[in-house]
DNA sequence: CCGACATATATTGACCCGATATACACTAAA
DNA sequence: TTTAGTGTATATCGGGTCAATATATGTCGG
């Protein structure tokens, strides 16, 4: 699952410019799919080479020319067999974890700051996804659930941030201590 | 935070060459880190130039000839600079909430198909986090906090996933009845 | 009037990842 | 017995990704 088969996703929905496709990731699939100009113009390109989508260039009065893209239905149907080919996978980044491994080897106030930090960005992701679930009402079902799977994880380790820190803290001053003793 | 980065890591916690780092990113860190050949063996390249780690040559019989890799001073003042200076970031991609976001494009049969798949994901990643905990009694309190935290968000999406699925499934179908009616 | 922000397309360079190549040893099935 | 598979070990390649940057224009607030 690449950009070709991002961008393909969104078209299938309507119509977009290359930036309305970005714009799309950043509102709406920001939280399980991102991607960068970079790889979204040059995947347009090639996708419009193999005749999955089609343009148009929209002249706009005092905005710059768009390029307004459509799926094709060669492009609905290669779309439609990538979904039935692909694996349900995930994966998962945390710079966060990565820290809390070697928090063994920062000072205590620090290990504080970055806990706290971790706690705001479930917070602000958290509201962010509460938000679009509660204010959209045209949400297909399936968007729903994405949103709701979001919600859940997040309020799950929210809950564990906040039971958790002071433990954790406790625990590396206790492993800490026998040493400076 | 980059493999060169994730590499002073593991050699921070003792000497290992590229292969063993590899196999410690699949062992302990693949919940939250992932990395390459393709990125540990150049990453470990430059770290040896900018004289942030080391190496020796050893040569064991019946198993080809090792580069064992350890961190110099400079390498562990680099890496502590690095920690303070880390922003607590994470980055989550599902292809599997992407699929659900076209699931109304696709059969029944397969959209529970992959509902079970993602399930059994979650089942297996969890049992590899919990075998961990219970196991391995020298855990740091990082390391069991990183790993517990992986427990904590396996765990309620599972449960998500056991308590929504079905009604996902109806949901879908019982939008799709009007236009088929 | 100026800076900040938004719209819009596009490129670059550094980086990352999966696949592949090479090479040897061990083991288990055919 | 041989051959296929698995594990150890290093290394590279091509295609893909991402953050930053360039260009151009318009809007809005201070």
């Amino acid at each position: 699952m690449n950009t070709h088969h991002l961008c393909l996703g969104i078209l299938s929905l309507g119509e977009a410019s290359g930036y309305e496709i970005k714009k799309a990731f950043e509102e709406t699939f920001c939280h399980f799919q991102a991607t960068s100009f970079g790889s979204i113009y040059p995947a347009l390109a090639k996708l419009t080479e193999q005749g999955l989508v089609s343009f148009r260039e929209e002249t706009q009065e005092k905005r710059p020319t768009k390029k307004v893209f459509t799926i094709t239905p060669a492009g609905h149907e290669h779309f439609y067999q990538t979904l039935l080919k692909s694996e349900p996978a995930e994966q998962y980044r945390s710079d966060f974890l990565f820290l809390m491994m070697f928090a063994h080897l920062l000072p205590q106030e620090h290990i504080k700051t970055l806990l706290n930090k971790q706690t705001e960005n479930l917070e602000m992701e958290l509201g962010i996804l509460e938000r679009i679930l509660t204010e959209c009402q045209t949400l297909t079902p399936g968007m729903r659930f994405t949103l709701e799977y979001g919600v859940t994880g997040n309020k799950a380790l929210l809950k564990l941030m906040q039971q958790r820190s002071l433990q954790l803290l406790n625990e590396i001053d206790a492993a800490r201590s026998p040493q400076e003793s």
